[in-house]
Order: structure tokens, then sequence, then C-alpha cells
DNA sequence: ATTATCTATAGATCTATAGATAATGC
DNA sequence: ATTATCTATAGATCTATAGATAATGC
């Protein structure tokens, strides 16, 4: 609702760079209940009213690390669909980069979950979000998928939501056992799965850069 | 460790009870760590000391949620097989019988996440329960798809993962947004997706009773 | 002036234990 | 005797605020 004025200062931007990094590591390495504010200064290297000076509240600082990871991953997305990544592959790339951070993997798995509960600080902006992923998806898979040649009664989005469903279940398990279950290869074979409901059956998928082919 | 004699009586037998019953409506609203025991005990009617006496600890009353909820399942399941369902049939009735209790849906969803964390009192179960998931659903599928019709360097335990995934990740975007997603259909419309490299593409899959046909 | 921090602390919770008392079952 | 409960309480945490002081930027 307020319009924080935010009137800079190099030192400050800093700082609540650093108490976010710390929040992200420590609200994934524990859960968000878990990991308590004063633990999170002290990572930082502050004092608990300090950082409140900066983010008002625990919620307020968990919204705050949601949507600065979000805005990343959006812009990593963007930037892969402009070099010639079709949707698939840039799907598969985020995961590929993301498998590097998986500290930022588990906390979206955990807080997800947790957020189911209607008053948990982040029920509002993860349901919102995945209205978002499932809609967004469904008009990009327009361009993937013939709709002609799905089954009766399917629909794009049911499409959509599978693969964000088996990408979050793979994640789940994954994160439970890396050793059970490889989330690239997982998906990729998914994808194999749903080729024959594709306008190009034999489309190239994959995480290299694209050749010379014409964009998606 | 210790082989708790338990002398029985009635009485706390049904205390017990009542204890997993609120426990289990507890945990489910919200999450292991923010339900307190005490909460847990002034919903039962008792002290929360009174209930430390059935349940050592929080972690304790956890674990023990969760194994009778998982037997209580398992038994439903058996069942389902014997009377000649099918093992996809079979799979579909639990989450059908699930949807009644959304409570019970929802603690496995938040606890699944949660027991993420390694020092989590329910991670190693977790772990020890997606193991055996997935290696009982990827035997019992050998007897469902024809492994000659899986494309190259594809697994019964690929097709095994992916259902759990679905499952799991449909149950995800459901709690959160009931009206998003029906996870029957859902799951309904991905078998058919799964079809082609069924023994039996036409295969009746259903929530119905099966008729006359013979034994999986 | 504005921003960044700190000290100190209120006020809630939370888990678990000690020790006493009441109820129950062979 | 054993089991079930209760009262009382220790000892940890946790979030957030008040109010003072130091540092910074026009």
């Amino acid at each position: 609702m307020d319009k924080k004025a935010t009137r800079k200062s190099p030192r400050g931007d800093s700082r609540r760079r650093a108490i976010l990094d710390s929040a992200l590591r420590l609200f994934s390495e524990r859960g968000f209940n878990s990991a308590s504010i004063a633990d999170i200064a002290a990572d930082v290297g502050m004092t608990q009213a300090g950082m409140l000076h900066h983010f008002p509240s625990k919620a307020a600082l968990l919204l705050a690390v949601l949507q600065e990871r979000e805005e990343r991953n959006q812009k990593a997305k963007s930037e892969s669909l402009e070099r010639g990544f079709d949707y698939l592959s840039t799907f598969l790339r985020t995961l590929h980069t993301n498998e590097r951070t998986p500290i930022l993997v588990q906390l979206f798995a955990i807080l997800s979950a947790e957020s189911i509960v209607q008053d948990h600080p982040a029920h509002d902006w993860f349901v919102e979000r995945y209205r978002e992923v499932a809609a967004s998806m469904t008009s990009e898979l327009a361009a993937v998928f013939d709709q002609s040649k799905l089954p009766a009664g399917m629909t794009l989005e049911a499409f959509a939501r599978w693969i964000i469903a088996v990408a979050d279940g793979v994640r789940l398990q994954w994160l439970l056992d890396p050793t059970a279950v490889s989330r690239e290869t997982s998906m990729i074979q998914f994808f194999t799965i749903l080729r024959p409901y594709m306008r190009d059956p034999d489309m190239h998928i994959s995480l290299d850069e694209p050749s010379q082919e014409k964009r998606r």
C-alpha cells in the first residue's frame, strides 16, 4: 500500500542485499518457521533490530526474498527465449541453472508447501504465482503442441499442469534423496512421452545452444 | 529401541486415538512447527503434560500420526487389489478416497516438503517412504506396461516416478487453489497419455467396480 | 535531515520435566 | 501396582518495539 519513498543509500542497499542472501539461505535450510530473524541477523553480522530497520517484519522479509528470486528467474527465462531457445528447452535450462543453487530450489519446495495454509505470509503470493505460471505456460504451449492431436477432452492447460507437477514432484523426490532421480533426465524423458502431441514430434529439445534454427 | 511394554488400558487406548486425531488435524492445518503440543492437548481436552504421558515428545507424536495413516492407506490399497481392481485403478481409488479427508492430504503435502530438511523429525521416515513407494510401484507397473514398447533408455522406474510426481504436484496445485484443477481428472487423463505403452492400451481404468474381468 | 544501527526489553510462546494425586485393573 | 492426569515451572526461544546514538548525503 505505502509508497516507501526509499531515499536510497549505497550502504543500505548493499546491506539489504546481504540480508536477502542470508535470509534466502536460512529459510531454505530450515524453512520459514524454524529460521529466526535473529539467526538471519547474526548471519549478516548485525542486530536483529538493525535488520528490522530494513525489513519491517519477518513476513516482509520472506516476500522480498521470493520476489527477488522470481524476478531473477523471469529475466533468465526471457533471455533464453530471446536467444532463440524454444519454450521447452528454456524450461530445461532453467532447471539446469537452478541445479547449481539447490538451496534456492529447496526454498521454493518447502515454502510452496508451507504456504498452503491460508494464513501463511506467502499464501497469496504462491496462489497467484501458480496461477500465472499455469496460464503463461498454457499459452506458450500452443506453439509447441498441436491441439488437434490431443486425445478427446484434453486441453493444453492439462499438459501445462502436468509439466509443472512433474517438475515439482520430481523436485521433491530429488531433494529427499538426490541419488534417487535426476530432474533433468526425468523432464527430458517426460517431454519425449509428450512428443506424439507436438506440432513437430522430432523437434530438438535440449540445453545446448540452438544452431541456425528458426525462432520458436 | 525400547520395547514399550504397553500393558494396555482401554481408557488410555481411546485417549491415544483422540490425541492422534487432534494431532492429525492440527499438524495438517498449520504444519508441524506451527501447531504446538499445547494446542493439540487443548483440542483433545487435556493438559499438555497429560498428553506427553502418552507420546513422550512432539516428534514421537508426529511419527505416530504418519505411521497410523500410512497403515490405514496400505490396508485400503490391499483390499482394493484383492477385490480385483488393477493397480492404476487402485491408485485412482486411493486418491478418490483421500479427497474426502483433505486435511490428511494436506498433512502429507506439507510434511513431505518440511521433511526435506535433514534434521526434521520426519526426514528419515519420508525418505524411506518414497523409496518404498517408488520401488513397489515400479514392480507393480511391470504388469501394466509393456517394457518393449518404452522409448529407448526409459525404464519403468521413470514411469513410476512420474506418476508419483504428477500426483504430488497436482496435489500442491489443488491445495493452493482447489478450483484450478481436479486431481482425479488430471490423473485419469495422464494415464491416457501413458496408454500407448501399456500391455493393453484399451484396458479399463476407473473407480468403478470391476465387473467379471480377470484379476490384475 | 535522513538513514543505519545498537542496547534493552516487553510480552508471547513453546517444549519438556518434576512431583503429586486420582483412577483403574489384576 | 500400574496407568492416567494435573499443577507448576524451568529454561529456551521468538518477534517486535522504544529510544538513543552514530554515520551519511544534500
